[in-house]
DNA sequence: AGCTTTTTCGAACGCCCGTTCGAATCCATG
DNA sequence: CATGGATTCGAACGGGCGTTCGAAAAAGCT
């Protein structure tokens, strides 16, 4: 019964990240997690090293999963446009369905310090230039808006549903997906065309 | 000379958005910030009532004015498609030439509870309707992406900026502000026609 | 059963936090 | 110079923080 461990890990760093989303980082004490997860104050440290290990984890985990389903996602599209919008709703959706770690990667990328934030800073890097490539192939030498103004306003607008997207609400996760690739393509101005998808 | 006073509660202020700025509100603490503005620990306290009210205080003022420039902003334009784009670059270059205090709005804006809270929330409130409003004007009843979405979808791309945006850096404040207004109306795409500005 | 390894946890430690308070200092006036 | 309000601040308080540690308990193994 080796899965106990991991299974012990796993649902510490699960109500982590749901504390953390709802409280913040700084504000949340190792007691709060104690409490959250039903595990004493001291036994907590048997699993981790200690609090920021904690927000490291929830953060490394969540953004490779990010970026292996973004790649995967993409792999799949037939013209540089369509990358772009599997992109964007591979963004969209895996954040709608994991709020939570999400909200802490999002929020909390300044709470870290030292070689763990350069860590997450580097997965980040890789991230960015993966959109900031499809973007430039995308406008094709046209100059209109700056690539990097552009992935920037992109992730702007898809990392701020944390602050006001109620996943049980009118909107599904897809619907607003696929507003917020049509917005960023074509602006708020409707589609003469709505092309296949 | 009963300048005196108000000056150094500017100055506190400012000096405060500056460290909430750079290590978060929770992180800091009031030894910083009596580090940072010259002023003593205690000294301090004649000036504030404790370390949320400077918070609020810095949100308060920042919202108030962003509001009243949107209003005088706005009131220029002779089009709901102008109206739209003079709220955008209104919000856009007040960002960028306020980035400490704005950074402290966007980002802090549940690090506040109780009656503060609801204060800003109602500042919030209001300016979110203003923008909702344009929305809906300028889409004039066509079904095509959500009042709500296209919003927050603006919202988000215009107050990401605290995460990338250097203003020393080779884009403008007005260079990034027009940029993010003809994204938001018509997307990556290339005008056909660039419309004055 | 006994022995070893893994897992839990109560209790405590040292540190730093926000805040207070009374005394010291400043400074415009009489 | 004397007076009194405005302003400053050193020193301290109580409390909560992240973390540690050694012992207890549980689980695995022969």
């Amino acid at each position: 019964m080796k899965l106990k461990y991991d299974d012990r890990l796993d649902h510490l760093l699960q109500s982590a990240a749901s504390v953390f989303a709802t409280k913040g980082y700084h504000s949340t004490t190792m007691r709060d997690l104690s409490r959250e997860s039903g595990m004493s104050l001291s036994g907590m440290y048997y699993y981790v090293e200690g609090k920021d290990e904690l927000l490291f984890t929830i953060q490394e985990r969540c953004f490779s999963a990010v970026i292996t389903g973004a790649r995967s996602a993409v792999s799949l599209a037939l013209t540089p446009r369509e990358r772009l919008e599997l992109f964007i709703r591979h963004h969209v959706t895996f954040f709608a369905s994991h709020m939570e770690e999400m909200k802490v990667l999002s929020h909390e990328a300044e709470s870290l310090a030292g070689p763990r934030r350069e860590q997450i800073d580097d997965l980040k890097r890789e991230y960015v230039e993966m959109l900031l490539g499809m973007v430039r192939t995308v406008q094709d030498g046209s100059i209109g808006i700056n690539a990097h103004v552009a992935a920037y306003a992109l992730f702007g607008m898809m990392n701020w549903i944390y602050t006001w997207y109620d996943p049980e609400g009118p909107e599904t996760p897809d619907a607003l997906a696929n507003q917020l690739a049509q917005l960023f393509a074509y602006g708020i101005t409707p589609t003469p065309v709505t092309h296949g998808g």
